[in-house]
DNA sequence: GTAGGGTCTGTAGCAACTACAGGATCAAGG
DNA sequence: CCTTGATCCTGTAGTTGCTACAGACCCTAC
């Protein structure tokens, strides 16, 4: 007989891992900040999860593959969780996020240029004049 | 008579963060972990600063504004502290970084990629049905 | 019954800052 | 000379998104 199981899905927390492909200490720190709600415990003071939690934590997970910060997966779930969204919402939520992407590109390709072009520069010799030295000391380059 | 003046340009921390732009309290940060030298003091305890520190907190700066970490500023320092460098040596470290940030732009984008066809699938209406919660729950697209 | 895993909690660490609190000190005006 | 307000000092805690312990408990299979 088994004892302490409420059916063929309840997951331990290695499981829970396993499935999903999350960190161990990650799912505690997800139900640590509310973004996993706090199972059910066996009499022993074990977690033990079902198919919501599973999907939920695959919901969370993606959401930050796509870059979301967690207070906007937070936002997402309570849209959801509401039962009552509108692409609307979600949407704004997205496009949001979609711009601090942008930027962040654009940001990251302007240094990108500053550094290959620099780079470019480089003899890569045995002498100490170095472009990328020049560019980080402001010395303007060397007409 | 001025007294606890060493020079013309004894500088106040909040001078040095006015003339470089740094945030005060990342001038007291960047010492704290070596990246800057500890200053000498006024009879008082106060920091002062010369020309050398102005140069070193804009190399510091300048650093971190093209992304290279504190760890890899450490390097470029010491590098160049060492009086010896070579623009091969400076080079490397700077390649390294590029690739970093290549890496970083194609992630990016990736992501970019996803959020944007997802959005311009996304009607904005008030019905629940949205395909970037499809995505983010795996639901496959409705065909 | 015991060996080995897994689980539990709390805490500290990472990067790179930023922001206080609570006190000392300085510079200028009266 | 004294007050006032700005600046300085130190130490510590907060941020984001985890990750990694330590030390105790528990659970399962042999």
């Amino acid at each position: 007989m088994e004892r302490d199981h409420a059916g063929a899905s309840e997951l331990r927390r290695s499981d829970l891992a396993r499935r999903t492909g999350c960190n161990l200490e990650t799912i505690r720190y997800y139900e640590s900040v509310g973004l996993m709600p706090d199972p059910p415990r066996s009499a022993s003071g074990h977690r033990r999860y079902g198919p919501a939690h599973v999907e939920r934590l695959n919901f969370v997970m993606r959401g930050r593959e796509l870059g979301f910060t967690m207070e906007e997966i937070r936002g997402l779930l309570s849209l959801v969780d509401r039962g009552s969204h509108t692409c609307a919402e979600v949407e704004e939520l997205g496009r949001h996020h979609l711009e601090v992407v942008q930027a962040k590109i654009r940001h990251l390709q302007a240094i990108e240029a500053v550094l290959s072009e620099t780079i470019s520069r480089c003899t890569g010799g045995s002498a100490p004049d170095c472009p990328l030295l020049d560019v980080l000391t402001d010395r303007p380059a060397v007409s």
